[in-house]
DNA sequence: TTTAAATCCTACTAAAACCATCGGGTATAA
DNA sequence: TTATACCCGATGGTTTTAGTAGGATTTAAA
């Protein structure tokens, strides 16, 4: 089993539509600013959210990504599937053949916490995250250091 | 995040002390033999599982390993933070810093996934999973396996 | 006293996964 | 027409994984 910035990224890149995603598309590059992610990794974790119709694309200038459903019906373990393949914590993905041919020792086990995470987190949908308090606040924060760069920028210009 | 075969070999290990270790050290070629897992792997394993105190070696001849303390007060969870380092889903190791020395939009998402792994895996003994029936059944085919292999080595022999 | 069984220890390596970067496409609004 | 943005494939550096190799040390048993 796995759980890197891969999925970390994702799940954060698509909280990021949710939050400001109200107004039309947003354009990874807004995301990857606000984010700190690589704008070409983005476009590689994006295809594969699209590919699993989680998001849907607009091309061309003012274009981007939105969410391809309300943020309530979606969450964070489709998320991770889509870009991880798995949240699955057994040697043999679930088929039970660990072991030449045969389950090993600790095969249910491994299971039954896969179980417990793929539970956990197909509770959480994107939009349960906007209300959480400590979200708001992040992003309150990350919305104020874009203006600030804006304003350093703008005064750069004069 | 990462769970792998190295935590899942040395929770299977442990979990065949506990199983056959009540007449006396287990050595690690049994376990390997049994388990299908590389001896010097195991080697390795161990090592850590040692300086980690959950594990007492006896050397020589008739020598193994043996659990350190009563398979009721050993939980997986122990097992594979001495192996793994760590069953933490968040960037940051916990430390809260995961953008710009800030929190990143999911971190508390993360942390959250973390404390349910670790109290997951925190109530499991060595000793409830050697009840289990799975368990169980999986060590009585081991044992018939070994069983046949000895009879194959013995009629060879003559 | 010798031998062989076992732990102990360090270094090395092939393969995989991760986390990107790069360079070019293509669609499309302005 | 042009700049914006998505789209796509190839590549590469770094880290981790899973295991190998080769020996040194301890010690029970022959």
């Amino acid at each position: 089993m796995r759980l890197t910035t891969k999925g970390r990224y994702a799940v954060t890149a698509m909280l990021d539509l949710a939050l400001y995603g109200d107004r039309g598309p947003i354009s990874l590059a807004d995301v990857s600013g606000r984010q700190d992610i690589s704008l070409s990794y983005l476009e590689q974790l994006f295809a594969k959210l699209r590919r699993k119709d989680l998001v849907c694309s607009i091309r061309g200038p003012g274009g981007g990504y939105r969410l391809s459903r309300p943020s309530e019906t979606i969450f964070v373990a489709e998320i991770i599937d889509a870009v991880d393949e798995r949240v699955d914590a057994t040697g043999c993905a679930g088929s039970s053949d660990c072991q030449d041919g045969q389950t090993c020792l600790t095969h249910n086990l491994w299971s039954d916490l896969s179980d417990q995470i793929h539970h956990f987190l197909s509770d959480i949908s994107l939009a349960s995250l906007v209300e959480r308090r400590d979200v708001q606040n992040v992003s309150a924060r990350q919305l104020q250091r874009a203006r600030n760069t804006q304003s350093i920028i703008l005064t750069a210009v004069d």
